[in-house]
Order: C-alpha cells, then structure tokens, then sequence
DNA sequence: AGAATAGTGTCTATGAGACAGTATGAG
DNA sequence: CTCATACTGTCTCATAGACACTATTCT
C-alpha cells in the first residue's frame, strides 16, 4: 500500500474528551456532563466534542472547555488571570469504544481551581462537579452519593482514572497544584491541595518548611488572610518555577 | 449540533509514528526511515503508516515495529524474550502538519536493545539508525554526519525530541533502561546506557551501589561475562519492580 | 482562657556524592 | 608487569520525617 492513497485509508472521526479536575470541599472533584442521547442515554460522561475540520487538538480541548464551563485555559506558562492548566493526557482508540463508528479521542487534563461556576453553556441539572472517587467506585455503587454517577459512559472511567493518576503524579515534581487554587493562596490552603489530592494528610510544619523553601515555588504578596480562621497567614502567588527539585514526595501506603 | 450526527464530523486519517530509541556505540540512536515520496521526497522521517479500520492504536504501532524492524513489542509487562517496550506517546493534529490532508498521528515510543538488524522488511538504504543529536540538529547541520539526517519531515523532529525527553525522564523514576539492555547486562552496560540517555557521566562506584541496593530491579543470574575487559561481572536480569523509589537521579547541567 | 491555624527550631535517619582502596581478568 | 573494569567501604552533606515550641487570631 503506498502511503498517503488518498482512497486507501479508513476514516475516523476524531473528538477530545475534557478530564476537568477541582478540589472543592477536600475532595478531588471532575466535571461530568449527564447524556441526552444514546448511546448511553442518562449516563454521566467526561465533557468533550468532535474536532473542527481546521482546528488544532488543544485549540479544540480549549473551545469545549469554554463552551461547558466558561474557563479559559493557557495551555503552557503561567496563568495570567484565573485560567486553568491544559495538557494533552492520552488517546483513547479502541475500534469498539463507540458502538455506532470509529471514533479516536485525544483526551485533555485540566486542572482548574475551584471558584468558576460549574456551567456556563448548559442547563444545571447535565453538567456538575462530582467526587472522582464516586465517578470511579465499583459499579455496585458503593460510595453513597445523593444520585448515582458511576459508571460512566463509553471508556470514560479508564479515562478519568488516567487523568487522575497523572495530576497524582505531577504535583509531586511540578509546581501544578498551583493550578487548583486561585490567583492567592496561602500554604495551608495548597497542602489541603496536596491532601485532597492525594488522600493523605501531611504534615503542616515540613510541609510549611519545604514549600517555602524550594526556590521559585512561591512569591509571598505580601497581603495576609483569616479565612482559614487562626493566625493570619501569608498569601502567595505562584512563583516561576515549574519543576520542583527536589520533589513533593507522595506518603508511601 | 447534536453529537453524533453521523454526517456532523469532518473524516480524519489517523495514523500511528514510532520513536524506536535504542543505545549503540554509547551514543542514543533513534530508527529512521527515507522518504520514497513527496512531501519531503528524500527526506529522513519516523516510521509509521495508517491505523486500519478495525484495529487498535497500540496494535497499529506493534505491526508497523514488526513491519520496519522485526522487533515484537510487549506494551506492558516484563519482557519475556527479546522484545521491546512500547508505550504510547503524544497524539499530534495540527491541520497543516502534513499538506495534503488533516492526519492525526498518534505517536508511540518503543525502547530496545541494540542487537537486532535495523531492518527486516524494506531495502537497507532506506532505513537506518541514527543518532538523535543528528536527528535533531538544527538545519544548518552543525553535526558532522556522514549523510546529513536533519531535518526530519513533517513534525518529526518535534515528535522525536518528545520522545527523547521522555525516556529522559522515565529511566529515573522507572527500570525502563533495562528495556535498553539484552536479556542479560552487567552493571557497567547499564550504567552505559543512563549515560548515553542522559548524555553525562556518572560515577560507576555510586551507580553499582544504588542499583544493587534497589530491591527489585536487579536479579543476579549466577553468570559471569569479560566482554567488556577487566574483572568479571556479574550478571543481571531485570527484576519485577517497575518503579524506582527513590529514582535514580540526573545530575544537574 | 481555649481552640484553631501559622510558623520556627531541633533531632535523627536515610541517601547521594566524593573518593580511597581492593579484586580479578586481558595483554 | 600494566591497564581496565568490578566491587566494597568510608566520610560528609542535604533533606525528609517526627515533633516540641512559639505566635496570632477568633469565640
């Protein structure tokens, strides 16, 4: 077969699928978009469409992001205002995934922090914020929640717990779980971060000692805050380092 | 837009690349193949070709590894004969990446030890290993060569620094470098190989002590091999542990 | 006062880097 | 013999983890 016969090879449709993650109230959260149509009909699924005929994959992951939540996202560098973190996280092609044709998603993680209202394009009740562990329990339901929202639709949980894997990891050797918070922040509110993240508790002194002394991780403005309740602690922004070295590291068990 | 409207999404190619990294002569070298055809008539380029209809994206890139190189690939697990590891990479779909049509290339990279021929499919002169610095050279080509590799078609190059930096990055905190090396190694093979990667040199007194002392990742076979001059040594087999904690550390500069 | 959170200091165990010194082969 | 490589041991410094202690607010 030579390459690029024009007639010779099959055709795919091409979507992105959105892994938005949040921490709100100490839980790990991600958006979920409740199915109108079959199939699937009624399931909860990751936000995501198909790509224009002219537009780049991240162009496309940024649009869907804007039209289901209304953040805006910068792909690399530092976030100007409150925009969110968007990375490409895998592709997902199985030639069964979507019963009806073929279909190849290049998945996107975003890490946004929690403030931005759920929805900006849909209706309240198809789009909301659910605990990832929820949207990944056994599909026997386990996890007790106000309405059910396991299992997802298509091959969405694999997806999910990809996407979940990687913010796991990436906290540890990036500054990226400054992502999740907003534009200040204080090191108490970025360990919860950590903790909700990961599902562990950390010490609040090491980490305290280790955040503000690994260079370029965070610039104090200067400003303090109560909202914590407390001593009044310092507000920072995120500095302009985007590895971290050493790293956070993750508790064993 | 109602989501899948079957006659709603634009067709896609969608096509599978392959950065086959391998160590030779202490140098990291990557397969690439020529271009028979335009674009880029002449020109030096990844391996790849079209993802069939029915066939998933990881089977795709092990048949065009088979077709180009006789490598088997084994996509997870430990490599139960001479195979190579092979991991999806990036997916890259700029509309105008390739001229003529909208391709979206799912990129994948197999890491695999030296001893197999470069070929077993095409003609020897239009497949080779090179050496990713030449591979990657700026245009100019700064590096002396003995036939100018540089630049790669299409977004190659940007596709293979991608892979480069991310087995940089995985033989610290993963055992992949044994994927690098024959069924058996020597330390010092091993350690030639986390050289050649990273492109530095690391102390052999320090590198036997971290290895060795890692539970998991070296399984002693009882052997003994002079095949690279001096005193005997011993022989080792990948072991079970995937993951290195604490990582193996890339020194700074 | 008591509770809650912020922040500092101190000790210890672990591990990385530097490097002395020994072991065992090939020529 | 020399040379090359393999391997062991020892010292020092950096840092993570544990945790005592102080600081500053709110109720």
């Amino acid at each position: 077969m030579p390459p690029y016969d024009l007639s010779a090879f099959p055709p795919f449709a091409v979507t992105v699928d959105l892994v938005v993650l949040t921490v709100r109230r100490h839980a790990l959260c991600a958006l979920a978009v409740r199915r109108g149509e079959p199939p699937y009909q009624g399931r909860w699924a990751l936000p995501g469409g198909f790509v224009r005929a002219d537009e780049d994959l991240e162009a496309a992951a940024a649009r869907e992001l804007a039209e289901e939540t209304g953040l805006h996202a910068h792909p690399t560098g530092p976030p100007p205002a409150n925009g969110a973190h968007l990375e490409q996280l895998a592709t997902y092609g199985d030639p069964k995934r979507d019963p009806r044709m073929r279909v190849v998603s290049v998945a996107h993680l975003v890490l946004a922090p929690d403030l931005p209202a759920p929805r900006a394009g849909g209706d309240a009740r198809s789009v909301r914020w659910a605990p990832v562990d929820a949207l990944l329990a056994p599909e026997t339901g386990l996890v007790r929640d106000e309405e059910q929202t396991a299992p997802l639709a298509f091959d969405h949980a694999r997806i999910l717990a990809d996407g979940v894997e990687r913010a796991r990891s990436k906290i540890e050797y990036s500054s990226l779980a400054t992502a999740f918070c907003p534009q200040e922040f204080t090191v108490g509110e970025l360990r919860r971060v950590y903790e909700a993240v990961w599902g562990v508790a950390l010490d609040p002194r090491n980490f305290h000692r280790k955040v503000t002394g690994t260079p370029g991780f965070l610039v104090p403005t200067g400003g303090t805050t109560t909202r914590q309740g407390g001593r009044p602690a310092q507000l920072f922004r995120a500095g302009g380092a985007t590895v971290l070295n050493p790293p956070m590291l993750r508790p064993e068990i």
